[in-house]
DNA sequence: TCCGGTGTTTTGTGATCACATGAGGGGATG
DNA sequence: CATCCCCTCATGTGATCACAAAACACCGGA
């Protein structure tokens, strides 16, 4: 079956398009960790040769959605308790300065978004949709990041998330939770008040809340 | 001309060390912004064909250090102002958390080995070796940081690096100093007294300093 | 029942090719 | 002398194939 499919630029290219959807897959935990991806299975399941499939593969693995072993099989990541920890900081240290920035930016339009976000996320907790939960929290705190008109730095933050999303799958899943995020209410009463530190405080103790319990 | 060279692991494979040889050249400013490169161009030097070569040109446009035209063609950043001040900020942001979670592990060999390495970076200031001049300025960035057992941090430090390599090029390109950095030697003054808000302010400053320059 | 060996299958790697597209150059026209 | 158009060549994309090595399953012996 020979076929020479021609697109015409980058963003829709197969292997692009490949990428992404194991991109937002991987992000939003529909992956647990440790499970294992192979390079004719990608490309049975797209409809598209080898070629395409690695390149997908090895952008992902350069994002560190996924690892290689010794022997090129690439897997999701399994993350030691030190790695998330470690990523936790990352988020912490990324996200309070995008929201800081974000902060003078942010208009009664924008506030009102997250707030029904929000009220997205309280469902889905009641639900217990956990892969819908990770995609409306990680939506809540875009809202806010794509303010901050620092591309460079969301796009790092994105990166955290998406080495944590096989995790947060497993963590989540685990989690009996039933009420919203707290942290989400004090995130948007500063943003209300303008006020800065509280901003900060808020953004952190979100960002490391789920790391606690896991910890203990 | 038909060869089949079975590399036993993932680091001695063709794409590897074109993407290991690229990075370096990028990250130490070998190459100015806006240099273009090709598939075809990559294997002919490095006697590969142009799967390997494309699988190394994807890895760096995922980290940043190479950007793609709307129909694939892949040269170095061209950065805007914007950008750059953005970067320096993440440099500021990563570094100096790296320093600081460094500083209770910094023994005085390292300390010295830093010293030496800043001798060095003094007398390739004074031979107007620029690409000599960064290459030993992140030497000596990463002798430290790597004290602070945080590799992921650490990895995302040399990404925002890797962006900046050819826009650094040019800037100390076209930069008349005759000195060595004078905030390196704050930096090993903090260490030495184990002053933390001292080392902060001096990894910040050394980072930052670069920006001022290009910005008037 | 558990362990080691052997043959088979799966998998990643790299080379090569066909194809469509975009870029660059040369010439004609204003 | 500048500008537009067309043609040619170079370039990226994706498919396919050969090969080696790793993974796996199966089986016999202890």
């Amino acid at each position: 079956m020979i076929q020479q499919r021609p697109p015409v630029d980058a963003a829709s290219a197969a292997h692009d398009r490949v990428y992404r959807t194991l991109r937002t897959r991987i992000m939003h935990g529909e992956i647990g960790p440790g499970a294992s991806l192979t390079l004719r299975g990608i490309g049975r399941e797209f409809g598209v040769s080898m070629t395409p499939a690695r390149e997908a593969m090895r952008r992902l693995v350069a994002e560190g959605a996924l690892q290689l072993s010794n022997s090129g099989r690439a897997s999701t990541p399994d993350l030691s308790q030190d790695r998330i920890e470690e990523l936790a900081a990352l988020r912490a240290l990324l996200e309070v300065e995008l929201a800081s920035r974000a902060l003078p930016r942010a208009h009664m339009a924008l506030i009102e978004r997250m707030h029904s976000i929000n009220m997205v996320i309280a469902e889905q907790v009641q639900k217990r949709d956990a892969v819908g939960y990770i995609r409306t929290n990680l939506e809540f705190h875009r809202a806010l990041y794509l303010r901050a008109q620092a591309p460079a730095m969301l796009a790092m933050a994105e990166t955290v998330w998406l080495q944590l999303g096989p995790t947060m799958r497993a963590l989540y899943g685990r989690l009996r939770r039933t009420e919203a995020p707290q942290y989400h209410r004090l995130i948007l009463a500063a943003l209300k008040a303008g006020d800065e530190p509280g901003l900060r405080l808020a953004v952190r103790s979100d960002v490391t809340q789920g790391l606690k319990l896991l910890t203990r």
